[in-house]
DNA sequence: TAGATTGTTAATCGATTAACAATC
DNA sequence: TAGATTGTTAATCGATTAACAATC
């Protein structure tokens, strides 16, 4: 167990992102530049980043590179991740067209869809497969992770399909509430939380 | 100001869901079921409740559509929300399309786009217009919360004219850092961000 | 040496939870 | 009255921040 605070957690990609698109000639950084990306206290970063066990150096900071490579194992993305998106309609489709996710660590390897009329496509270059594939792919071991873009109705469903494969990481999009059972982890998108939490704002 | 904290507001959602999807019959409910529902502990939600100034009555629960009524005035969705999302690509018109939104309060009312060949389009009922008369609608209150579905690249200028026009509330799909001044109210959703946090966990 | 910046301690802040008297 | 459940206090937990000695 590493334990890293969620919050921490949370913080990384945005240390992340900083340190990807940090000009060529830099190769070191201060906790403070690494706040303001993230719109934390400088402390903070200091803080974390010795939870992370990443040493810098007093009066001049911390190595940028090491400290992405760093942040990237911990994420576990010092290997590429392979996504596979359910549902290949609007949602699906936008998601698999996302920006920047290559340059983030993520191959998008398949679209899986039930609908004959679809299946064979091609979108942006990834091919839409009958979702009866998805076993025998997740034994071949082509995803790990499951973005699910289906109507809410087919989000349970399909879940517990995947489950029932061995996916343990999921990110869903549906508007359903999923069950899933210990050691599965899903992190819910949900529009209508979303613009709640806005509109309380104004 | 009220001044609930924001992680009070961040679960009111879910309780307002179950509120939602209540069988007609009951008109109580308990600390207990909020909590199951929210994944929270029962005396969290007692402790928001009281924040929220609502009263439970000892030995029986909350009045359940008094309390929701409550939450949804304190969300600011007691009037309906008109939303606008700007970008009518496959992100936008899936966003346009999302499940439950009229029954959570808000009105997709528009739909713009820059693309000559897209305007005047109807997307589920939704008009597709030329951006250029956003500042035109916003003048006749038209919208009050503006989703960003448009490329990473178009974001900011376009995140520029609306703030222009006066809006305040801002939800954020396109992988773009925003930058707004203070008392606009922007929330980022990233796929990337959560792909990340997801891959730290397996 | 002077200036910059880390690493860490201690203080603070905020949020969660157990516990239980109040009371329906 | 007995059982259920709230409302709130006090304890706990966890995360943030100020501050500063260490040290490059």
């Amino acid at each position: 167990m590493t334990g890293l605070s969620n919050a921490t957690v949370a913080r990384l990609p945005s240390y992340l992102r900083l340190l990807d698109d940090l000009e060529g000639g830099r190769d070191t950084i201060s906790s403070e530049e690494l706040a303001a990306a993230a719109g934390v206290n400088a402390a903070n970063v200091r803080r974390d980043l010795s939870d992370l066990g990443f040493q810098g150096t007093r009066g001049v900071g911390y190595a940028a590179p090491a400290l992405r490579d760093r942040i990237r194992r911990e994420l576990g993305i010092d290997r590429r991740r392979r996504v596979a998106i359910f549902g290949a309609g609007n949602l699906g489709t936008a998601l698999a067209g996302y920006a920047g996710l290559s340059k983030r660590g993520f191959d998008v390897v398949a679209l899986y869809d039930v609908h004959p009329a679809r299946i064979g496509d091609q979108v942006r270059g990834v091919p839409v497969q009958d979702l009866a594939e998805m076993p025998a792919d997740r034994e071949k071991d082509k995803f790990d992770i499951a973005i699910v873009a289906v109507p809410a109705g087919a989000a349970q469903p399909l879940v517990n399909a995947l489950v029932g494969s061995g996916v343990r990481l999921i990110l869903n999009f549906a508007p359903a509430r999923l069950s899933v059972p210990p050691g599965v982890h899903v992190r819910q998108v949900d529009l209508s939380t979303e613009l709640q939490i806005l509109s309380y704002h104004g």
